[in-house]
DNA sequence: GAGTGGTCTAGACCACTGA
DNA sequence: CAGTGGTCTAGACCACTCG
């Protein structure tokens, strides 16, 4: 019967090892939460890779000296942040963008009838630069330090429906060029998983409706001033760390954003 | 130890009551499912309004002849799906939308700087008709049936954003006047639970940018052919039935569409 | 059949609320 | 203080997968 840390009910020492001045929350932990932040530890450092199973809940019970039901609940919370995935009778594994058939998680355009079937892409560009300071900004980067930009199309039957403008630090996508990308078979996020540790996690998205510009009524094959839903999307890794920002310019007189409230 | 219905290990009888015919899923179903249905049978027809307190988890248990942690568990899930929430201390309550502070778990629609302050409201329209096709096959209801429309306009600071246009049963909302409409405080979601028992569980929405027509464009005060952010909005209560159909149209220059994806 | 996750129980104790 | 939800345990048994 292990406490760890915990605020409250500490098994001995001091009452509180946080808050040393000022009374802010008491911040009561309790344990799930802390094998938890354990789990979410290993995964960020690579302990166990996208894809790979990671150990029993027996075996973790034993290591961390914790009832099985309390990794289990530890686990359960990781399931629903989509961090992890159980299969009953093969064991729990590390989630991944690569082979996940749902590679539909984070493109919310749906064509109005019809299958959502695949889209065709097409890689207009990918270049280094200096990051602008509202790409800085979003990114948590020093305005001036280097980005990738990517451009790419997708086409739907043919007809371009999504024009993409991507920006990703420099830093962790050196050797990102178009070929790599377009090399690439499945969902762009499978690439930055597997070519450079980076599995995004969870992204917060913010949509207008504009009127086309010139350069983007071209790639679309519109008229300009055409209507066009913007999807500017920010992605976070572990810890909540932007990386990437996306800003998509969607046609959709045929397509949709499909989005449901809970 | 009671095991109730399920498929595989029925305490006696028969294996199966489902499946008669033709050997479908197993659907196996766990005990703290079936309570989870059994609660949300009470919750639809009635027997705990929205805000009060359900019965405690050992009372529950009692009733139920099951172990504490599994009408817990039934619990949980009906708290994650928002029917209920727990208040640790005080009980388990059925969730509402006339004291939800939160009334924005529908309105997506956020200022891009300042405070998600309150928008005032103006009803333009409240009047009883047909449904057309379009309106009864989402609403599931027969063509030519009765329906109440409502039109409205939501204004930020005097300057009109969002262009309402709402259809609902007009079976289930007999007395619903534009007058009751404004009179009411809160969001319009609380006047349908408190007047008309009718309470929204989840929604779908469909989102796409298209160009002002000449009506939408003088009641938001913009050019026609602005581009707008249409959000079609099909809501339901328990059981899936559908229940409300909204279509708005939003001016997106000082807003956005805020979203989040897990 | 061995190993995995999934369910269920009974009981102990903790944290929070309100009278 | 009693009553509520919240955590944790230990153990039994079930459902699923795969060799």
């Amino acid at each position: 019967m292990p406490r760890m840390a915990s605020s409250t009910s500490a098994s001995s020492a001091r009452p509180a090892a946080t808050d040393p001045a000022f009374g802010a929350a008491p911040a009561f932990s309790p344990l799930y939460r802390q094998i938890k932040a354990l789990l979410t530890r290993s995964l960020q450092g690579g302990e166990w890779r996208p894809g790979e199973a990671i150990p029993s809940e027996v075996e973790l019970a034993a290591r961390f000296k914790v009832s099985q039901g309390t990794v289990r609940k530890a686990i359960d919370a990781l399931a629903d942040e989509n961090l992890l995935v159980r299969r009953q009778g093969k064991g729990t594994f590390v989630a991944t963008h690569a082979e996940e058939h749902v590679q539909f998680r984070f493109l919310r355009l749906i064509p109005d009838e019809g299958e959502v079937g695949g889209m065709a892409r097409r890689f207009i560009d990918c270049r280094r630069q200096r990051a602008s300071s509202d790409v800085a900004r979003a990114l948590a980067l020093k305005a001036g330090d280097a980005v990738v930009q990517v451009r790419r199309v997708l086409s739907f039957r043919g007809k371009p429906v999504v024009l993409d403008d991507i920006w990703l630090p420099g830093q962790a996508f050196k050797g990102l060029t178009a070929d790599r990308l377009a090399e690439y078979k499945g969902p762009m996020y499978g690439l930055f998983e597997s070519e450079f540790g980076v599995r995004m996690i969870r992204a917060e998205e913010k949509l207008r409706a504009l009127a086309a510009d010139a350069e983007a009524a071209e790639l679309l094959e519109l008229p300009a001033g055409a209507p066009l839903l913007s999807v500017e999307r920010l992605s976070f890794t572990y810890g909540d760390r932007p990386v990437e920002l996306r800003r998509g310019l969607y046609d959709t007189t045929t397509h949709h954003y499909r989005n449901e409230l809970n």
